[in-house]
RNA sequence: GGCCUGAUGGCGGAGCGGUUACGCACCGGAUUGCAAAUCCGUGAAGCCCGGUUCGACUCCGGGUCAGGCCUCCA
């Protein structure tokens, strides 16, 4: 029954214990509001979502406690705020209800809590001033706040541990230029001035002055700050795109160890999950190349359940192809999920005799994908599952029809179904809705005034008639399934 | 240059030292007034070279190629 994770810090698959079952912890890092999320951006929020259901299905609903902060302090922003001659809030407001609407499109929960950094300055104030008094961290004469690796990583070679790479590789492989200013080059920004123009906080007091340091916050300190404001240490699981293991969550594990002074990474977080990257067939996603993928522009195309099926077909550690096909593909998997909800509402059946052989069968199926998914979210596989669930109840239906009078509970098989889908964050909708695919009010009732008047051709074996109605449908965009119990229709291409 | 991943059928993508992954597409058939949906069925794989083994897609070594990180980056 255990839940197993790949955790980052150890390099392996380890079973999952969080240090208090009745609120377990999960932090993520969310995204910088200065510009549209593009489709890279959505898969750590999807994969992340998935973990999120998996433990409130596991711990239960309310013992789970999930964070994804906004970064809405930072350079990009400054400038464009700047640009747009208007306050940073104007340019983070509006972008981080835009994506919280593009990660909504694609049934992610909203997190527990979204922290913001602006709302935390006095989190982070008092962290580096911690740091600053533990003598980890140092104050440049241009006040600048530096957080001081060598001292953090001295007899120990804690340092970089997550990313698996020691100090001296890192300085070995530099091509970071040394500024001028740090005692090592390795030396990270903890506070430091804000430039003409740009938002100004009082910052940690400069120890030889004893006057606050204006300025702004460095890229690191915001997660260690907010994560255990919110959250408390240890966190549980910290999670994130694979390009953050170094350098910010490296530097999340220094800053908050060394202002505690513990000497276990595992005492600010104790399981490290990241997940990898999108390919784009053999190119990066670009500017220049014009390929960007933005999630805004992509759930005009195709329903988010679609897309996030897609980002959920490879194993979250590994790189995913992100193609047309794919999500291709994934809209007639999700479309074959619906149909069999579909069959199986239209269906009635009832409880009398022997329905537990399916009972068992399907919860048993139901549970398997669970049980793929505990194990560090093997999405390929529960999905192999899922489809076994789905013939198994198709079997079912087949042996209904041929005579068998053994009937079965709907709700059993929707239960079933229900549970997996729930966990997966897919076939939230009723699947007659799904197939109309938003069809206005207006296309509705001209597409049922069609099918009514093609029933009446059916009935007398008018063929050139119903056909001639069915032109008129597809014209509408609107394709017809006649069935034994009349017609059901779909909008074509959602 | 340093560090780290990975290479599977037309495409996507898993598990596993010996047994059909699975899905999508394709092809054949059933069903259908014709379709759609559904069902039945066939075909199709494991980058290269060594090694271990009775036996390797699965383990080990080398090579080639690809991707990621080292600088903002999911």
């Amino acid at each position: 029954m255990t839940l197993h994770i790949h955790d980052t810090l150890s390099g392996q698959k380890v079973p999952f214990e969080p240090t208090n079952p009745d609120r377990v912890t999960m932090y993520v890092c969310g995204p910088t509001v200065y510009n549209y999320a593009h489709i890279g951006n959505a898969r750590p929020v999807v994969v992340f979502d998935v973990l999120f259901r998996l433990l409130r299905h596991l711990y239960g609903e309310d013992k789970v406690v999930y964070a994804r902060n906004i970064t809405d302090v930072d350079d990009k922003i400054n400038k464009k705020a700047i640009d747009e001659g208007v306050d940073i809030s104007v340019i983070t407001n509006k972008f981080a209800d835009i994506y919280n609407a593009d990660m909504a499109a694609l049934n992610a929960l909203p997190p527990t809590y979204q922290p913001r950094a602006t709302e935390h300055m006095p989190d982070m104030v008092a962290m580096i001033e911690d740091l600053i008094a533990r003598g980890a961290a140092y104050v440049t004469d241009d006040g600048e706040v530096l957080f001081r690796v060598a001292e953090y990583d001295a007899g120990s070679g804690r340092y970089g541990k997550l990313a698996k790479r020691s100090l001296d590789d890192m300085i070995a492989g530099a091509r970071v230029e040394v500024a001028e200013n740090k005692d090592n080059a390795a030396d990270f920004v903890l506070w430091k001035p804000s430039k003409p123009g740009e938002p100004v906080w009082p910052g940690p007091p400069n120890p030889s002055t004893g006057k606050p340091l204006p300025g702004r916050p460095g890229w690191h300190i915001e997660c260690s700050a907010m994560s255990e404001a919110v959250l408390q240490l240890p966190i549980d699981i910290h999670g994130g795109g694979q390009d953050l293991i170094f350098p910010h969550h490296t530097n999340e594990i220094a800053q908050s160890c060394a202002a505690h002074g513990h000497s276990d990474p595992a005492a600010y977080a104790k399981y490290w999950m990241h997940n990898g990257f999108l390919d784009f067939s053999g190119e990066k996603m670009s500017k220049s190349l014009g390929n960007v993928v933005l999630v805004h522009d992509l759930i005009k195309d195709y329903p988010g359940e679609v897309i996030r099926w897609a980002l959920l077909s490879g194993h979250y550690r590994s790189p995913l192809n992100w193609t047309p096909e794919l999500l291709e593909q994934s809209r007639k998997e999700i479309d074959s999920l619906y149909q069999l909800m579909r069959d199986v509402k239209a269906r009635n059946f009832h409880i009398v005799s022997d329905y537990r052989t399916l009972e068992v069968e399907a919860n048993n199926l139901a549970e398997g994908v669970i049980a793929e998914l505990r194990d560090d979210l093997n999405t390929p596989e529960a999905k192999r599952l899922l489809f076994a669930l789905r013939d198994s109840l198709r079997g079912e239906f087949r042996w209904a029809d041929e005579g068998n009078d053994r009937e079965v509970p709907t709700s059993i098989i929707l239960r079933a179904l229900q549970i997996v889908s729930g966990v997966f964050g897919i076939l939230q909708q009723d699947p007659e809705a799904w197939f109309r695919g938003g069809a206005s009010d207006d296309l509705t009732a001209q597409v049922e005034a069609l099918l009514v008047e093609r029933a009446t051709a059916r009935a007398a074996k008018n063929w050139p008639e119903s056909d001639r109605i069915r032109d008129a449908l597809n014209a509408l965009n609107v394709e017809v399934m006649d069935g034994p119990n009349g017609a059901t229709w779909k909008v074509k291409g959602k």
